[in-house]
DNA sequence: CACGTTCATGGAAACGATTCCATCATGATT
DNA sequence: AATCATGATGGAATCGTTTCCATGAACGTG
């Protein structure tokens, strides 16, 4: 039933060399070209494949890499990770997923494992601050940070949307449609939009416009509908993430708020169902699936040298669910 | 810089024992109390973690478990993903996850990686039939499939929603409403679901209106724009996944066919969008995320007893895209 | 012809854990 | 008092790979 696999043993027996020769044909080491075919031959007829578990023992590193998202079950990062293990799979590397719930000491006890386990590069969508990555980052593993960076850690590659246009593109459009009082509602880890909503509203600028929701459902839910009441005059709402918008749409439908009618939604994120909503949302697109993939790439490539972070566009999708400022 | 993580051999030697004693108290073996009292301070004091690397290799196997899934961007299986990684979390094993398009040459490829890296325990959603699945499963891996069960592999445990009573109660529910021409809009590897339609419909039954897409958005779109325009005279559509439900809702709004007035619409699945959908969606929820935990449960606990397969149920929620047949 | 260089090759030592087995002390039983 | 069972303990083997190093052959050059 349960059949042993081929070693390097069997293969080195089997074609009457050593096991050290059969390691350098099958790693492209040198070796006279009978050798080789004959090795070659050999492992093709035993079906040997080698055993990472020989091999990460001996480099003392898995040759995986570890992946570690707020939450699979949203779709921005179900596309960052597709594109992460797009990356990995033409390499032939695993990958290791573990989720954090953007919470720092999930994230910590998730990077722990990755430890445990060998994993010596890290593509992650960061929740702790820098201190918290600190003993990490110096125990030699390789880390690129996804989606956002980590405050005061500019020395850990990140590949990320350009957050910064975005939020000034969507501003710029709500304004242009005569909006005054814009809101936004933001989630975990949005520093960056943060500021750049900001800076971008200059003059229009209301502090208790900002609000900040958890990473789960029910706590975007609850931000966007104690935001709605407590300030009935808001006329525009940047969503800062897909579950931030949906929250927008059922909290305003659960209030009466018409869409686009009494409130404007510019949505952070570009999900397919965005399109399906009534209205459509206009959104702000990100590209997730590519976020993914050059972290992977970066975390791969990364010999040794320290590669610079990347900044990927993101594009504003005009749909149905921004309008005129009412002017009642 | 980089500082090397402790080794049980550090450990043995701080606390002047062997290390066969050190391996033996952390793996809660025999030893007497003032021992193992001194190991464990003296572990803690190192910040010693076994490495998994050496433990893998003596044990022949790496703890960890192998995930796989047809596209991870589909909300189904990000839901799926997450009971998994739920699971795996508290039993402290690291996940490693593929996804396989639903194809059968890419999934044997995925095992292969997973055999390579000493994974012994799987959980898949399989693309494959039984053929495919049989070097695997003699191979000595535990594995249990989700959602969908292998053809003719009744001996490998399966966790799956209950797509039969799901099938039968959204047809039963359509033809209570009058519906005579129903399709159902099928995906890969929806046998089971098909079977059951044609079982629930009897009379009925035109197998023109049963039409399968491949697992793509493109496809999915294709085949419902495809069976709209084939057969205008049908009055409902059962579609089997919330890929195909967005598909049908799409497809229907460009030939102009309103739902639920033209058109009644079930679909299975129950994603957040379907509540804000126009119409929202009457769907057949499936308890995705208990799916993957209880197939990881199963993958785990399997001591060498061979488990049987658990069924979960599903529920038909009703919303607002089923209508009664139009008598125009 | 002697010598040095280059190359293919195999033996053996890691890597870090688990686990078999032998050893030794202790206490109980005859 | 002699023997035996019990339990704690450490040495050493083992897992499958990579890689260092020594060996020996082949070859070109002085």
């Amino acid at each position: 039933m349960n059949v042993r696999r081929a070693t390097i043993k069997d293969v080195a027996e089997a074609a009457g060399v050593g096991v050290a020769t059969v390691s350098r044909v099958l790693s492209g080491g040198s070796a006279s070209p009978e050798t080789r075919e004959r090795v070659l031959t050999v492992a093709a007829q035993l079906d040997y494949r080698p055993s990472a578990l020989g091999r990460n023992l001996r480099q003392r590193r898995s040759g995986g890499i570890g992946l570690l998202v707020p939450d699979i079950t949203d779709s921005f990062y179900g596309r960052l990770v597709d594109g992460v293990l797009a990356c990995a799979r033409s390499a032939g590397e695993p990958v290791v997923l573990g989720t954090t719930g953007d919470d720092a000491e999930r994230e910590a006890e998730q990077i722990g494992m990755l430890l445990e386990q060998g994993v010596e590069r890290v593509v992650a969508v960061p929740a702790g601050n820098g201190e918290i990555w600190e003993p990490t980052l110096r125990s030699g593993i390789t880390t690129v940070f996804a989606h956002r960076p980590v405050g005061g850690r500019d020395d850990v590659p990140a590949v990320l949307a350009d957050d910064r246009a975005g939020v000034r593109t969507a501003v710029d459009y709500l304004t242009g449609l005569g909006h005054r009082r814009i809101a936004y509602l933001g989630g975990p880890g949005q520093g960056q939009r943060v500021t750049a909503f900001r800076q971008s509203l200059g003059a229009l600028l209301d502090e208790e416009l900002i609000v900040s929701a958890r990473g789960s459902r029910d706590s975007a839910y609850a931000a966007a509908a104690g935001l709605f009441q407590h300030r009935p005059d808001l006329t525009a709402v940047l969503a800062g993430g897909n579950l931030l918008g949906e929250a927008a749409v059922l909290a305003a439908r659960e209030l009466d708020l018409r869409v686009p009618r009494d409130l404007s939604l510019v949505m952070f994120d570009d999900v397919p169902w965005a399109e399906l909503c009534a209205p459509p949302l206009t959104v702000i697109a990100q590209p997730a699936q590519d976020i993914g993939y050059r972290a992977a790439e970066l975390v791969l490539r990364a010999g040794g040298r320290r590669p610079r972070g990347v900044l990927l566009p993101t594009e504003l999708i005009v749909r149905g669910s921004c309008g005129p400022r009412r002017t009642s």
